[in-house]
DNA sequence: GCATTTTAGTTTGATACCAAAGTAACTGTG
DNA sequence: CACAGTTACTTTGGTATCAAACTAAAATGC
């Protein structure tokens, strides 16, 4: 009797990838919230992410793009191209390091902080809606978990 | 005195949104685990998004993709665009349901099978590793608060 | 049975994300 | 002060993601 291959995996298999899988269940809960956020801040031109990136730029110092991918736990590319239509709409501005040519600073601009105003507003209802719906331990124990993962 | 636009917005309202959003954390934490997992399975040529489809097909009821759809937490738009590679490749096909003409059921191949063996035995390393670097109690609690957002 | 509405999926156009390779500036060593 | 190595960012090419508009099939209503 020749070998021959299963039509599928084993089932439980299946089922322990299914039901464990740290990856799989980030992904799908950072998909429904990035739609949610996205929808909150739209009349503010802005998604999930680029909000995300603004509140970061809103500190004394503008900080340098090499301390940002970190904090967004995104690649330097990915935040060299997440700049760029925040720069074209006048919300932020790139600024050489004088101290280090290499590096650059991003600075909200006054625009910026306008707009944020309101998108900050929104965020606020946004999340505590958010958390409305969720269990009462269920929002902190997220944030330390998510946390453990940075 | 006239009214001028502050630099900057309030300190601690930054602060709060950076150390209090759930959809920042949960962004960060799957960029981060999709590079992982992504490196992981590179030598089979899956990213962690076809590595969790191909998975969510291993039963024996081919799945229609409107119910894939949800499962993956991902819209339909994107689920049509992320089985083309997947049926290029043969790992899948894309079936008409007889019932239900307007319905397309996703149908893992052998050679998807074949190939998900391998993917599987090193999902599992990658995935312990993980769990392992993590407090005693967070992956539990990770997949409870991220089920309650799914 | 035919028109309307709903449902399943696709297409289009735009942004997000990454790896790999590239550029430019800094650093350290001899 | 060269020059080798490192660091900060950018570019390129490819996939991922979504919203909005579209197509086609099924269900509903009359």
């Amino acid at each position: 009797m020749p070998e021959t291959t299963p039509a599928l995996l084993p089932r439980d298999t299946v089922l322990t990838v299914r039901d464990t899988c740290l990856c799989l269940a980030t992904q799908r809960a950072a998909r429904r919230l990035a739609r949610r956020f996205d929808a909150a801040l739209r009349p503010f031109g802005l998604t999930n992410g680029q909000f995300s990136l603004m509140v970061a730029l809103n500190r004394p110092e503008p900080p340098p793009m090499g301390r940002l991918a970190p904090f967004l736990g995104m690649e330097p590319s990915t935040l060299t191209a997440a700049v760029k239509p925040l720069a074209r709409r006048g919300l932020l501005a790139v600024e050489p390091d004088p101290e280090d040519l290499r590096s650059r600073r991003l600075r909200i601009t006054p625009e910026g902080v306008a707009l944020m105003r309101g998108a900050v507003a929104v965020w606020r209802g946004a999340h505590a809606a958010l958390e409305a719906e969720l269990g009462a331990g269920t929002p902190d124990a997220l944030r330390r978990g998510l946390a453990e993962i940075g």
